[in-house]
DNA sequence: CGCATCATAAACAGCT
DNA sequence: AAGCTGTTTATGATGC
């Protein structure tokens, strides 16, 4: 992301100033939208941030401060100065997540339209947006596009239209929401978004942190799955991996959904976009996890492109090795599939008919936190018993390091034996 | 210097 | 007709 943080910076200075009609038609003319947006979030309250830094201190921070973390993400009615998601522009964040660059409300986020765009459609119900949506979004997160020229918003269907990350989907209904279609990020591409994501500074992962409705989806045992790749492989990845898991067990949940993200069968449009994107180039063709079970074929020619990471072999990686946290729909794997019953996300893309069979005799769910719990307990020798425990074990230690990079990424110490108890007692509930 | 990535601008067509 | 949406092309800036 090298050029987005220091892009144009003479630009900014050039912004014309708040007046600019065309800088505030977004909002002018989109008619009912603000209050469409706002039925999608809460309404950010003023954030006492101070308990939050208390909390900090506490995993438990993680999964019962709902309310605090909703309003942690999800405020954005001009609350700049309260808000911390605003404080990705500012300079008062609570948990220490500042934007290194300092950059105000009037200068340009540090992210990608890409990211910008991804983020947005993360952070919807269904994982998906129109673009007036994706403009809203924007325009809340990021002040600065308020003013900005308006061509920020040919920059947006720019990277809608040629980044191959993002697919367009019809609304099923038909275009009752206005014209337009939806827009999806592509689970293809996820992981490039994700690297992505993971390569900006963590205030990027804060920017979508949402607390799960469902305490038990953000549980430490989830967590600790979502940061746990598979077997054998470190948790260590980085910190910023515990960040983006916890970014993205967050995207998947959902607030009340706005008419054109209620689950609805959506269709994708295929094919679509030809350059920009060549993610995964060197890689083989990949089976979506789709209803319909599109196979998308990464053209090897479709090199130019726009793409949302890094080199095409860090692509590759990301679809192959960082399967640690490199999509919601991985996170998820870990997740007992009760605490996924309350999400709705993804129906366009995250197939439905997954199985308790597919669930369980996944790869990864064979070393996953969640998946041990659901083990046949009639344990037939001691062998297993001796492996169980073993696994509870690595499971303590997972926590203790999951947390641990939470907590350090968030600026905050630790409180590990607050962590611990949590985790011991998490660990003691399941091996019942 | 070449390449890749990204931003920006603009033209255009189709649709509402 | 106007505005929005989506696609496409072109160009320049920046970083590696």
């Amino acid at each position: 992301m090298g050029p987005v943080t220091g892009m144009t910076p003479d630009k900014n200075i050039e912004t014309p100033g708040a007046e600019k009609v065309a800088g505030l038609s977004p909002l002018d003319t989109m008619g009912s939208l603000p209050e469409e947006v706002g039925a999608d979030r809460p309404k950010a309250s003023a954030v006492d941030c101070a308990p939050a830094d208390e909390e900090l201190t506490n995993l438990n921070w993680l999964h019962e401060s709902t309310n605090l973390l909703n309003n942690f993400s999800l405020g954005s009615e001009g609350l700049a100065a309260n808000n911390p998601l605003y404080d990705i522009e500012g300079d008062s964040s609570p948990i220490g997540c500042r934007n290194p660059e300092k950059t105000s409300a009037s200068s340009k986020p540090p992210y990608s339209f890409s990211l910008l765009i991804y983020m947005a459609i993360e952070h919807s119900t269904n994982k998906c947006l129109p673009v007036k949506e994706i403009y809203s979004w924007i325009l809340d997160r990021f002040p600065y596009f308020a003013t900005a020229p308006t061509g920020w918003k040919n920059s947006v269907r720019h990277n809608l239209s040629l980044n191959k990350c993002f697919r367009k989907v019809e609304r099923s209904h038909g275009k009752v929401n206005g014209k337009g279609s939806l827009w999806c990020v592509d689970p293809e591409y996820k992981p490039n978004l994700v690297q992505a994501l993971k390569k900006q500074p963590f205030s990027a992962a804060l920017a979508l942190y949402t607390l799960p409705a469902s305490p038990s989806s953000a549980s430490p045992l989830s967590l600790s799955s979502a940061t746990k790749p598979t077997r054998g492989q470190s948790v260590k990845d980085s910190d910023i991996d515990a960040a983006t898991a916890m970014m993205l067990l967050n995207s998947s949940i959902k607030q009340e959904p706005l008419d054109y993200e209620k689950p609805q069968p959506l269709k994708v449009v295929l094919p679509k976009k030809r350059n920009y994107t060549s993610a995964f180039k060197h890689c083989t063709s990949l089976t979506l996890q789709e209803n319909d079970s599109t196979v998308i074929n990464i053209d090897p020619k479709e090199d130019h492109n726009y793409s949302a990471s890094g080199t095409d072999s860090q692509r590759c990686e990301s679809r192959s090795s960082v399967s640690s946290l490199s999509s919601v729909d991985e996170v998820y794997e870990f997740i007992p599939k009760n605490s996924r019953a309350g999400s709705d996300g993804s129906e366009g893309f995250h197939s439905e008919d997954e199985t308790d069979i597919d669930y369980e005799e996944d790869a990864l769910g064979d070393s996953g936190y969640a998946s041990q719990p659901c083990v046949n307990s009639t344990g037939k020798d001691l062998h297993s018993k001796k492996l169980r425990k073993e696994s509870c074990q690595d499971i303590d230690e997972e926590l203790k390091e999951a947390a641990g990079s939470l907590l350090h990424l968030a600026g905050i110490r630790t409180c590990l034996d607050s962590l611990l108890k949590t985790a011991k007692a998490q660990s003691q509930k399941h091996r019942k």
